[in-house]
DNA sequence: TATCACTCTTACGTAAACGTAAGGGTTTGA
DNA sequence: TCAAACCCTTACGTTTACGTAAGAGTGATA
């Protein structure tokens, strides 16, 4: 029996170890076991979960995947796909194809945010005109301060509607 | 009386073509009236909720916020500060205040998942690799093809931690 | 061995933004 | 005036990713 054994067994990390070093709490973690998405190397004689190091690298990678989009639902079958692959090449094609599929929707969503954030500026630029505006003047009585209606930007125009 | 009050009144429409000019369900625009996010401008006699067309653009107005991230009650919120400030200018004020702080997020969510973009291009650069592996080897026996272990992306290498 | 901080399982609660169904009126056009 | 197509209110259901609480056992330390 290599010393190995004896080792990685002391260093052994309890579920609010892992909470700790993720900044998740507890009941997520069980939430991903539920999942299917990480389990503990071992229990312990009392029924303690306990993990290897690289439960922390799973944390992360889901946290990740959450970031891009992912549902945890989503990653679950994508940890069913990868251990359906029987061949590693295989395996690797799959993953390639849903992170490509996901690299594609992530340059739309920063497509389309870039597209909202140019109209807030563009409302932003358009609200800076009403500086000037009479400063005893109700809102409701806003004429537009002479401005076409066309020139009031959606984001600004549709406050005042009804 | 003129003719302005029968024409309009004469092409109010129903909360079914609010619904199908929008592409929201008829549904969801109860939910904004509940919310007080709209509200018709009349009722008919037998209680039917009847919209001028301003009331599309209202509804458009609300998805776009939404687009930007701001949840249905946020949006309540935005109407409400909008309603008790007494004077157009600072009614302004305020709503370039909130625009202000949602372009701030807005750039800072673009520059996160142009981050994650980045770690999907690398990840799929790396998985490149994996083509010239051995076309018959069982994925649990991957030995990440030679490379060493600090150059596997984390997105690829929490896959296979446990 | 007594404690105190953890952990276990079980299970109900939560917020968002609607979906869906029930039971019953309303409009409108033929 | 009759039927089809809408609309009304009320109210419970759905999904996601956990939060929270209860009651009880576990592990390391003094």
């Amino acid at each position: 029996m290599p010393a190995e054994t004896s080792a990685e067994f002391l260093s052994l990390l309890k579920v609010g170890d892992i909470a700790r070093r993720t900044g998740k709490t507890v009941r997520a973690i069980h939430l991903y076991e539920e999942l299917g998405l990480l389990n503990p190397a071992v229990r312990s004689k009392g029924g303690f979960r306990m993990y290897r190091g690289d439960g922390v690298k799973r944390i992360e990678w889901i946290q990740k995947l959450q970031d891009m989009g992912f549902s945890l639902t989503e990653i679950k079958v994508f940890l069913r796909v990868w251990g359906e692959s029987a061949t590693a090449p295989k395996a690797m094609a799959t993953v390639r194809e849903i992170f490509t599929d996901k690299l594609r929707e992530t340059r739309e969503t920063i497509a389309r945010l870039s597209r909202l954030a140019d109209e807030l500026s563009e409302s932003l630029a358009f609200l800076e005109g009403c500086r000037s505006c009479d400063q005893g003047q109700h809102q409701r009585e806003c004429g537009g301060c002479g401005r076409s209606d066309h020139e009031v930007p959606l984001l600004v125009d549709g406050i005042a509607k009804r």
